[in-house]
RNA sequence: CCGCCCGUGGCGCAAUUGGAUAACGCAACAGAUUCCGAUUCUGGAGAUUGGGGGUUCAAAUCCCUUCGGGCGGGCCA
């Protein structure tokens, strides 16, 4: 357990004894304890943590909050707390202020094990995988894949040091509607090449550019072959050429996006596999499917209803919804993507994953409610399925919104951004807003190397550590390990705040962790270069006595190690000097 | 029409998930510094947390209502 969760444990236990003997010698009545919480409060002068306890038991022991903080300072002991003083304050806070055991066990800490810092046991090794981007291959990923890479990919990388053992997965959907619409438009521009505009082009097919390069591509090596086959024949050799390659411009850009997955899977194999058609027949066991009109549809508003009463909504609740059935097999025979993401859901669970995290734009929405019913209508546990949703991104250069790219006139690619941005930029900045938040994406921000960007600002706060070091070497001055009185040394306010800062890292983790929100810890080593700069202003290293040097040199160390901890954790680079 | 998300100083955003005087960064104002790395720091100014009501020791947070923005509502994904 790491010094800060230590030092919240045995306060906690110290506070329970405490109301216990008040409550054993009469000065609270006999009421079962209340549930209290240490806090770490917003002003420091309120102390390093604080509880509600007495604030919290007023129901209980039916006195004013300030009675009862009363009743248990008098019977507290800090005996073991890493606490060396404690006040009531307020309506009845009592806050506690650490001692220098904390501060120098921080430190040791960290330098024992500075890779290892920060993991926890929390996720108890529970099997998590993130499914993350899973663009249409039918064309090239856009800002939204950008912005859910750098989440997904983010939030894996969180997950994985609280403890979880991830996996990170691309769902591919290489077969259905839109392969067939991909088709149908490789065909048209395939056709117009040989036979001019007399070819038609479908309504709803895909207008991008690269459509018409693809098509072309395949003319300039195969010539007109294809031109009086059968259609099928057309459309299998057209998206046998160019599916493949639209796979491998994904693969590569995520690669240069610095996300690697563990898995690419191909919605093709739950096809081929059987899978999709075995969800179908496992409905219609429980009896959830029934034949209408050619179609073979699925009861959604009757698990709905149900799982949603079950859930304690009210009736008008659910009417409102106007909850409604879904198509599985389509009139054509055809399984709708539904079918599949069901296929493909159980899939991941029967891998033995028992949390899945989807990240999905915020459009899917409408899906995510269905999607968690069908989980139960199947037999697993729906709430086990949670879908982080992501709202849209604007790029913004100048204060004004780009709306597609100079060069191409198309709308902005994943490929366009990583050519003006460099990544280092985008993945950090991506994860400085929550995803349920409409973001604006900065260009002039992302490339720009001040201190306004905080990739930028935290890349230096490390670099400008390591100068540090370089420079005391250079005058034949090199760290060693410090005694804990030397530790002890380190009590400035900008140097205890640092080091309250960098103790609250693991619990900063989980939390991200359990609220699936790595921008969390974007926001934690921003902070924690602010509180650097802070304490390098104000304290000098260099020259100092040689204990206190020492000591403040051990500091810097672990804010660096910290620092790079974070980069390294989210694939960013963390160069030694710039 | 119904549902989901969002609304916080001029701008960008936070608030340990119901806790203390709503934090921080830009911009603007007054000053200090130019020292291990491009500066950085210290002051004050600016907020009825979109509006209104409710729940309780305590509400930006929960409930109701209203306004504004985004998204969605079966043979698309």
């Amino acid at each position: 357990m790491d010094t800060y969760a230590k030092a919240v444990n045995m306060l906690k236990k110290a506070i329970t004894n405490a109301m216990n003997k008040a409550i054993e010698n009469g000065e609270l009545p006999q009421a079962e304890l209340p549930q209290f919480i240490i806090e770490t409060p917003a002003d420091r002068t309120h102390g390093d943590f604080a509880t509600n306890a007495a604030m919290a038991g007023a129901k209980a022991f039916r006195m004013p909050p300030f009675k009862i903080a009363q009743a248990i300072t008098s019977n507290l002991s800090l005996e073991g707390t890493m606490c060396e003083k404690f006040e009531t304050a307020g309506p009845g806070f009592i806050n506690f202020f650490l001692g220098s055991e904390f501060y120098s066990s921080v430190i040791r800490e960290i330098q024992s094990d500075p890779e290892g810092y920060g993991r926890s046991e929390f996720g108890s090794d529970e099997k998590v995988m993130v499914e993350f981007v899973s663009a249409n291959p039918t064309g090239p990923m856009h800002m939204g894949n950008a912005r859910g890479g750098a989440l997904g990919d983010c939030l894996a990388a969180v997950l994985d040091k609280a403890g979880y053992r991830v996996w990170r997965e691309f769902y591919v959907n290489d077969a259905g509607n839109q392969i067939e619409k991909f088709g149908c438009s490789l065909e048209a521009r395939y056709l117009q090449i040989f036979k001019g505009d007399e070819i038609e082009f479908p309504e709803d097919g895909y207008q991008g550019a690269d459509i018409t390069e693809l098509a072309q591509e395949y003319a300039d090596l195969n010539g007109d072959s294809l031109v009086n086959v059968s259609s099928e024949d057309r459309k299998n050799a057209l998206v046998g050429y160019a599916l493949p390659k639209n796979i491998k411009k994904m693969q590569d850009d995520m690669a240069k996006y610095n996300i690697y997955y563990d898995k690419w899977f191909f919605e093709s194999e739950l096809h081929k596999s059987g899978a999709v058609k075995a969800v179908v027949d496992l409905l219609t066991e429980k009896g959830l499917t029934y034949e209408q009109e050619g179609a073979v549809w699925y009861k959604n508003k009757q698990v709905l209803t149900e799982k949603l009463l079950k859930e304690g909504k009210s009736q008008k609740y659910i009417d409102n919804l106007e909850l409604k059935d879904d198509v599985l097999i389509r009139q054509n025979g055809n399984p709708t993507y539904f079918t599949a993401d069901i296929a493909y859901h159980k899939n991941k669970f029967d891998r033995g994953f028992t949390t899945l995290i989807d990240v999905w734009g915020a459009d899917h929405h409408g899906h995510v409610m269905r999607m968690k019913g069908a989980m139960d209508a199947i037999g697993y546990d729906g709430d086990k399925l949670n879908v982080v949703l992501m709202q849209l991104v604007k790029l913004v250069k100048g204060g004004e919104l780009v709306r597609m790219s100079k060069r191409t006139g198309k709308a902005i690619q994943l490929r366009d951004l990583l050519e003006e941005v460099p990544v280092d930029s985008a993945r950090f900045l991506f994860n400085t807003r929550e995803a349920n938040t409409q973001m604006d994406f900065d260009l002039d921000l992302a490339v720009s190397q001040d201190n306004q960007n905080p990739v930028y600002y935290v890349q230096y706060a490390h670099a400008r550590i390591c100068s540090i070091f370089k420079s005391l070497a250079n005058d034949g001055i090199s760290p060693r390990e410090c005694s804990s009185e030397e530790l002890a040394l380190l009590t400035a306010p900008e140097e205890r705040e640092l080091i309250n800062h960098l103790a609250s890292y693991t619990s900063e983790i989980i939390s991200a962790a359990k609220d699936y929100d790595p921008t969390k810890i974007t926001r934690y080593v921003t902070q924690l270069a602010t509180l650097f700069h802070k304490f390098y202003n104000s304290c000098r290293v260099k020259g100092e006595d040689e204990g206190l040097m020492q000591a403040r040199l051990a500091l810097c160390d672990c804010v660096r190690a910290v620092i790079k901890n974070v980069l390294t954790m989210f694939n960013i680079s963390c160069p030694e000097s710039m």
